[in-house]
DNA sequence: TAAAATTAAATTGTGTACAATTGAATTGTA
DNA sequence: TACAATTCAATTGTACACAATTTAATTTTA
């Protein structure tokens, strides 16, 4: 391998990742289109539907996502009615995002989008496990 | 596992890969603000660093792009005098790009940005190369 | 306790992403 | 060979994504 094999494309590590996040993702739309949703949407209601209320700074540290993605992104599931935003009454800084019901209602209908998804993701069980493992591994050690 | 545990976001496949991904891009960021370059425009780069000239609709499968975010990309990276753009002689629907001289003159400076992001990827030889293969899979399965 | 430092969310600006549509060029076919 | 179908890039519109800055609230500290 010379010099500059590590700058071909099919050499990099990142590029597959790139392109595979992306690829898997638009798996998911058919399916939330149905619903409105955005991907991004569907996994800040993710978190909701296990926390119930959290404030922005949170939920941005479970998503890898800052305030000026989800301050629009919260705004527009706000106007869908699917959650609520307040201000901390004990802290004003901060911002609660809470399920409202009709949000929660869509937990039902949307539980069997992952299962489809990952019907079309030709990997076996162990290798699903495997990918999930160095996944976590890769987010970990660029996290710090 | 309950029906409702595939809707946590620990238990998603397609939320690491997305976050992932998105973290491993930052790396990317310090070395290339040094070239007022971003991660698209370098993946591009790396294309053309190899093909010399392709047209927009190739070098859009290879990157998992569309005409619609390489357009204004690629008018960018002509602005920067990295690449040129010229309609084909003998079937004007296709637009040419091509490496300048400028553009073939970033590949030195570039080539040890994968490296060095490589490094602060925690995952040994043996990991990198099975998610390498993982990822090439379930992009595979994607596609079709 | 008043000023400085910190914190949290919102805002601003740039750059992707991509679906859907458009328009020009080419190809296939009746 | 006209004309319908196809192909390719560009355009339009929506939605992130994130760095950098701003604003307001709270905490620290001199």
């Amino acid at each position: 391998m010379n010099n500059f094999d590590c700058l071909k494309l099919e050499n990099q590590l990142c590029f597959p990742l790139y392109a595979a996040s992306k690829e898997v993702i638009k798996k998911y739309k058919p399916y939330l289109d149905e619903y409105g949703l955005t991907y991004t949407q569907y996994i800040a209601l993710m978190v909701l539907w296990n926390e119930r209320e959290i404030n922005v700074k949170k939920l941005g540290e479970k998503l890898f996502l800052d305030s000026g993605t989800l301050t629009p992104l919260l705004k527009k599931l706000e106007a869908k009615g699917l959650i609520k935003r307040t201000r901390s009454l004990t802290d004003e800084r901060n911002l609660m995002v809470s399920i409202t019901n009709t949000g929660d209602n869509l937990k039902e209908k949307l539980a069997s989008i992952p299962f489809n998804v990952g019907k079309c993701v030709n990997l076996n069980e162990e290798e699903a496990k495997t990918l999930y493992t160095l996944l976590y591994k890769v987010l970990k050690s660029t996290v710090d």
